[in-house]
DNA sequence: TGCGTTTCTTAACTTAAGTGAACGTATTTA
DNA sequence: TAAATACGTTCACTTAAGTTAAGAAACGCA
């Protein structure tokens, strides 16, 4: 496991890129706690900044890991394969995390993930976490908001998948994260959406020829 | 607000049936962190237990609200109405968590939650949260926890949702939660899996129909 | 108990998604 | 550069869900 993520990742040589990288994070952060400078030092000191290679795969079906993932650049996704078909499920792209639930259950992936773009990603490890939330409580109070919020954010998209057509799903797409329907193959936007590649052609298809007459 | 729950919830008037919910909720904690009697007896002086008479309202639609809601016993559900017809998206039995994301967003909120059986359960709000998170940290670890975890159950419920067809989802909710198909209205039942009324019922003649032949 | 409402089912018809196949266009790689 | 692979679109056909309507059964309340 730890050799495999030394070929997939390397970490920053250049001081100035993961300096920016930092400030990011920090703006993220800042708006949950506010950090000591000794706080951030901590964070800085774990050396989780990575950047990862397009096609790279971070977790693979039935692997167990206790890795975690915050998108600072890039886009990574989640894909199960079922019957051997792709199924992607989930993109993360700037400022959103991703804790697979083998972490969180301490069982084996049902699923991959993987980068969909050059990415610049935080990769921290559960034992990492139990440590730092030790030291630094406030760090324990931000993943406790944290995880509230992604799971009322959570809760609300499926509510919206559930109650509305495969048509609906895709406008709502469009408005909601435009920068998805660029930068992500149309084939795993549709089983993102729920459906087949086919259906979404056909499908994008009707809306410009309603949108014409 | 506060009148409308005065109407609404009832706390108990038995020691004997409050005791029995104290100890129910004491062993659901205990599978997350070893609380001490000081701490057992701070969350019993809340007085956050409260019998549901069936068909209550909990909340409405474009109301503001902190309450959340912990299901010692019976049934709550979430709805939207959404052309003026309910659209059920949730529904929360024993020992199942709901924080609305009104609550946690701090805006009104979009759907409706009611009790769908005479129901026991824990009402606190989020001050409430704030004040007893601050004197015991233990409870802060908690709430990280069952949030982490309970994230981590969504986002596999809505993985497997989209990667199913209705009558795949159907199947799958008659294996891992039988008892929603007894004790919940069809027609709401549809919804939450994300279709008419008249289609679960076909659906469910199908089914019937292939295990004949 | 009885009246009205809600819930569930069935049916005929419409609409849209799944399926399998073909084709053109990238993109990869040998 | 040529062959192979992957991707997106289109088409014809099949299957299933949405829609509208009607009727039966169950339930709630006066």
């Amino acid at each position: 496991m730890l050799a495999f993520f030394c070929n997939a990742t390397k970490k920053f040589t250049t001081t100035n890129n993961n300096k920016t990288m930092e400030n990011i994070l920090f703006d993220f952060i800042s708006k949950y706690v506010t950090l000591t400078e000794e706080e951030k030092n901590a964070i800085v000191s774990l050396d989780i900044f990575h950047s990862v290679k397009k096609g790279t795969t971070l977790l693979k079906e039935g692997q167990k890991s206790k890795e975690s993932y915050f998108v600072l650049k890039g886009c990574i996704r989640t894909y199960y394969i079922l019957d051997s078909e792709e199924k992607t499920t989930a993109f993360y792209t700037e400022m959103e995390a991703l804790t697979p639930p083998c972490v969180v259950n301490k069982t084996p992936s049902e699923y991959y993930v993987s980068c969909l773009e050059d990415s610049i990603l935080l990769i921290s490890n559960s034992d990492m976490e139990v440590e730092i939330n030790g030291k630094f409580p406030k760090f324990e109070i931000m993943c406790r908001m944290l995880s509230e919020e992604l799971l009322a954010k959570e809760r609300i998209d499926f509510d919206e998948f559930k109650t509305s057509s495969p048509e609906q799903r895709y406008l709502n797409l469009v408005q909601s994260r435009p920068d998805l329907i660029q930068r992500v193959p149309q084939h795993q936007l549709a089983s993102y959406l729920g459906m087949k590649p086919q259906s979404l052609s056909r499908l994008r298809a009707r809306i410009i020829d309603k949108n014409k007459s």
